[in-house]
RNA sequence: GGAGGGGUGCCCGAGUGGUUAAAGGGGACGGGCUGUAAACCCGUUGGCUAUGCCUACGUUGGUUCGAAUCCAACCCCCUCCA
């Protein structure tokens, strides 16, 4: 690896977020002259952003910490034609009201990561809906789309994938590209951007704006982007039990989230560490030289460290605290997910199926009915063998809630309230 | 517009008149082993007021005692031709 002058490269090369770039020198000797400006877009598919883009966020969190801007580019206009890329089939397509609506709630993850405001290095999010909604379709096409032959767009993995598996690619999504290309173009000149960040699947994309730049104004731009993220065993990141890892503590408690972390594969944990939080790197060398079960002590700084940022402080020590109770002193921890419910119905008896059901636990009574036969329902940590058992007052125990768990590691508080 | 192929459960994919809630695989979840890890082994994987009932093989009708399987129309996708 090339020693880099810039903090910017230096941090990202040593933690190990460089995958590719496509002049590490040049971007490296800016970075050292002055304050650059660099992007990373973000599509508005849901209404939070999950651990997989956490990736990025953190790239453009180093980024301000080494004294340059960063934007958040969401992607309203974009999301409305669907990235191609490393996708079999096109997207659902989002009316605009979903669009807005899920903007506003990625907006809230980012004012934890980012600094944001008019300053040099703050922070800025824009929305390429505000350029690309009000292009003209004949002057694009001769402005930008001449610049594109077909023959090299047809080269690129996004569009190959689907022609050779023989998936559909609609010409509305193999417009994608170009308008990426564009977005990066319109960045440099609203505001001096000169970066791009992204997956490795986003290459192809930020290859293009480089180039398109290039031709149209000349300008010279980079892209820099990251490994897909995998867990050592291959699964994708940020998916779980319960769905996708999600960064907006509505979607995700910041117990769960510490959870998440906790549950890393030892394989994984250095690296996690490097690049999910900010402790120093020779801290992070003893971590992870720790042995076995040893090891744990270093999946617990990763969970707290990983959760203090995207959660802040308090919640990262309270999940600590909750996790440390539940599992190793095996007692009842305020801290868990809890279920009010009504006591005059725990007076007459609770089912345990439906309780199931209304912790969250399960989806369906016949869900939980089978993870009763499955030996995965315990009240009080105390086994259900019986579809039929019932819960009640008698089963509130000290501090007047009832532990219902499903398997070994989720656990709900029932209270009465 | 024409010809051919196809649409099956979370995903892939078998099944071409009955014992089919639908083989097999993947994924996911649970149990065991462990360290809240990995690997491995075992189990589960449509719903319900549950020894029965309901819903389900693109949609809607039809044939039949009986259909994912046969017929018709329609919708959608793929390939080739115009």
């Amino acid at each position: 690896m090339t020693a880099y002058t810039s903090d910017l490269l230096k941090t990202l090369s040593e933690r190990g977020y460089i995958h590719q770039c496509t002049d590490a020198e040049a971007l490296d000797a800016a970075a050292s002259k002055g304050t650059i400006c660099a992007y990373i877009g973000f599509d508005c598919t849901a209404p939070s952003l999950h651990a997989g883009s956490l990736l990025g966020i953190m790239m453009l969190r180093k980024l301000q910490q080494s004294g340059h801007k960063p934007i958040v580019l969401m992607g309203g206009g974009t999301t409305k034609v669907g990235d191609p890329s490393g996708k079999d089939e096109s997207r659902k397509v989002l009316t605009d009201d979903d669009i807005s609506a899920n903007m506003a709630g990625i907006r809230e993850v980012f004012t934890k990561f980012l600094e944001f405001g008019d300053g040099p290095t703050d922070a800025v999010m824009v929305n390429n809906a505000d350029w690309l909604d009000e292009l003209n379709y004949i002057s694009f096409l001769r402005d930008y789309g001449r610049h594109f032959t077909v023959n090299r767009m047809l080269s690129f993995d996004s569009v190959k994938l689907r022609l050779e598996r023989e998936h559909p690619l609609t010409f509305l999504e193999f417009n994608y590209m170009i308008l990426q290309a564009y977005d990066f173009l319109e960045l440099h000149r609203r505001y001096g951007c000169t970066l791009q960040m992204g997956g490795s699947d986003q290459w192809g994309n930020i290859v293009n704006g480089i180039e398109l730049s290039r031709r149209v104004d000349s300008a010279e731009l980079y892209g820099l982007t990251t490994a897909l993220l995998t867990t050592s065993s291959g699964a994708k990141m940020g998916k779980t039990a319960a769905g996708a890892v999600w960064l907006n503590a509505d979607m995700l408690s910041p117990y769960d989230y510490w959870q998440y972390w906790r549950n890393t594969e030892d394989a994984d944990v250095g690296r996690f560490l490097r690049l999910f939080t900010e402790l120093p790197l020779d801290e992070i060398e003893k971590l992870e030289s720790l042995d076995g079960a040893e090891l744990n002590e270093a999946k617990k700084t990763l969970a707290t460290q990983a959760t203090r940022l995207a959660h802040g402080d308090d919640a990262a020590a309270q999940a600590a605290e909750t996790a440390r109770q539940t599992f190793e002193q095996g007692t009842l921890a305020d801290g868990l997910p809890t279920l009010d419910i009504d006591p005059a119905k725990l007076k007459n008896g609770v089912g345990i199926l439906t309780l199931t059901v209304e912790a969250g636990l399960a989806a369906t009574n016949g869900e939980a009915r089978r993870a009763i036969s499955n030996n995965a329902i315990a009240v009080n940590d105390i086994r259900i063998t019986d579809p039929k058992h019932t819960v009640g007052e008698s089963d509130l125990v000290q501090d007047g809630a009832i532990k219902l768990s499903f398997g070994k590691k989720r656990h709900v508080l029932i209270r009465p309230a």
